[in-house]
RNA sequence: GGCGGCGUAGCCAAGCGGCUAAGGCAGCGGUCUGCAAAACCGUUAUUCACCGGUUCAAAUCCGGUCGCCGCCUCCA
């Protein structure tokens, strides 16, 4: 069974066929060090993070590369609003990033190079692409000349006239053609600059991820992955860049993932409708976004709101109950008793991680995967309900192998690396914290309430319970005496 | 204007030619309970925006209509 990938350049869904057996090479546009990162970045984050995970668990021996670009434009402009330079700029944001990354135990890429290191091959391409005759000086900026490359606009499906009908292109006169693009900027006074061929100035949008992907991982390499924003124009000039200099060809398939939306809106600085990473982890936990982001397929777009949110922390606690009731189940099995387990449930059980894998290696499909692990949750939780006090061991392996099992298989998504029991403790601590009130005092009030239940003083009773009830406080009546827990979510 | 995507139950979301249209949330019913809560179980779309067409067979393919979104300018 091969993994399939959606891949933008065809349109279409492409068995995945590394270049070397068994090996994948991976390059990943990251961010522009600027500004804090949003949802959308982690999306982004996550899903190659899962991508990368599922990879390595079919046996994938994955070079992941993700640059960050820490000289452009904005870095600039930011960087003088902020009287600071573009390298401390860049560089708080790229330890932002990081403190963002770990936090959502994104792990760090094989390489994360940076575009200011990389200044001599990205002179290098240029110098390429002038003596081919596909770039040209114009006063002190290099522009690449898109009519000179014919399959210009192959990735993103539009011909050079369609995209001059266009017309918001911004009039440049030292441009030969409007959609050409600069390889170099001559550097104006204050800004950063490097010495070139073609005078002091510094590397275009788009040249440096063509010199460190070819530096890293070579002219050819098997996958390119972004946002779907990235198709045009940034991708499409990269592969002009790179095939151009190369004559070789790029990336084998490129991954494009969808937008995080807010209200069915793209999550944008210009609407001000985004929300950072850092805000959100403020509410919510990383793996409450992890099940948020993998619950729709990575290319659809996936709208943020409270409700939705909420959903993904009803779910994790689902998953981490089923965990955690077979994590309690006693050492020792019975004898005597009879398994509980039909014949059905098991195979269905069993088939799981098939199922699992048939999904995932579907393109991925994360969504179809948790559907799966939430029908194998349900079918777990039916046979631990019915468990007698002393399960058969038949029972007993069967419960704990296939939570294992599901552990393995969330865990190629990031979820569930928690102890279940460790979970649901952390959680009503962490809650309770929160709580203007204490367990002595919670005690307290359980004791008064059982004297007063013991006189069948009902309603002294309820009113305890509502009034611990209200303060997140819940009472629960069992054989064996009251116990408490704080009500989650 | 050009190009692309989407429209599946109250909500979120899989399915992309053929078994009963996954799964989650919410709702409802049940087990439990003094009553509850929690937990767990069960249940919730004869139908997939609308209209035609292709096919033995369509949510899935084709054409059209309506609605929403994105890219074409910096963007994950």
């Amino acid at each position: 069974m091969k993994v399939v990938i959606y891949d933008t350049k065809t349109g279409s869904k492409t068995p995945l066929e590394p270049m070397e057996e068994g090996r994948i090479k991976l390059y990943v546009c990251g961010i522009t060090a600027y500004d804090y990162c949003h949802i959308g970045h982690a999306r982004s984050a996550l899903v190659f993070d899962m991508i990368v995970r599922y990879l390595r668990y079919r046996g994938y021996q994955v070079t992941y590369v993700r640059n960050f670009t820490d000289i452009d434009d904005k870095i600039i402009k930011r960087a003088q609003e902020q009287e600071t330079t573009t390298e401390e700029l860049a560089e708080r944001f790229i330890h932002a990033f990081h403190e963002d990354m770990a936090r959502l135990k994104v792990a760090p890429a094989d390489h994360e190079p940076r575009a200011t290191e990389h200044i001599p091959s990205i002179i290098r391409i240029i110098e390429e692409l002038m003596a081919k005759g596909l770039a040209y000086q114009a006063d002190n900026d290099v522009y690449f000349a898109v009519d000179k490359f014919p399959s210009y606009g192959a990735l993103s499906g539009r011909s050079l006239d369609d995209m001059m009908a266009g017309a918001r292109i911004s009039v440049n006169e030292n441009k030969h053609n409007p959609m050409d693009f600069a390889l170099w900027k001559g550097s104006k006074p204050g800004e950063p600059t490097w010495e070139s061929p073609w005078g002091p100035g510094r590397p275009g949008w788009h040249i440096e991820c063509s010199a460190m992907s070819r530096e890293l991982l070579g002219n050819t390499f098997d996958i390119h992955g972004g946002g779907k924003d990235l198709i045009f124009p940034h991708h499409e000039n990269e592969i002009a860049q790179s095939e151009g200099a190369s004559g070789e060809p790029f990336a084998r398939y490129w991954i494009h993932h969808g937008f995080v939306t807010i209200k069915d809106e793209k999550m944008s600085k210009s609407l001000g409708n985004f929300l950072t990473i850092r805000e959100v982890l403020e509410h919510y936990p990383a793996e409450v976004l992890r099940l948020f982001v993998f619950s729709t397929h990575y290319r659809t777009p996936l709208d943020y709101s409270e409700a939705t949110l909420q959903e993904a922390v009803a779910g994790l606690d689902r998953l981490y109950a089923c965990l955690a009731a077979i994590a309690a189940l006693p050492a020792t099995a019975s004898d005597s008793a009879a398994p509980v387990a039909s014949a059905k449930e098991a195979k269905k059980i069993a088939s799981l991680a098939d199922r699992f894998h048939t999904a995932m290696d579907n393109d991925f499909n994360t969504a179809q995967g948790l559907g799966h692990i939430f029908d194998a949750v349900k079918t777990l939780n039916r046979i631990s309900q019915n468990l007698p006090a002393a399960p058969a061991g038949a029972d007993i392996a069967l419960l704990r192998s296939s939570a294992a099992t599901i552990t393995t298989l969330a865990g190629t998504m990031g979820l569930l690396g928690e102890d279940p029991a460790c979970y649901i403790e952390a959680k009503q601590q962490k809650i309770l914290a929160e709580l203007d009130i204490d367990a002595t005092a919670i005690a307290g009030l359980i004791e008064e309430r059982s004297r007063a239940r013991d006189a069948r003083d009902w309603a002294r009773a309820d009113e305890i319970r509502n009034q611990l009830l209200a303060r997140r406080i819940e009472l629960k009546d069992g054989p064996t005496g009251t116990t408490w827990q704080v009500k989650l979510t």
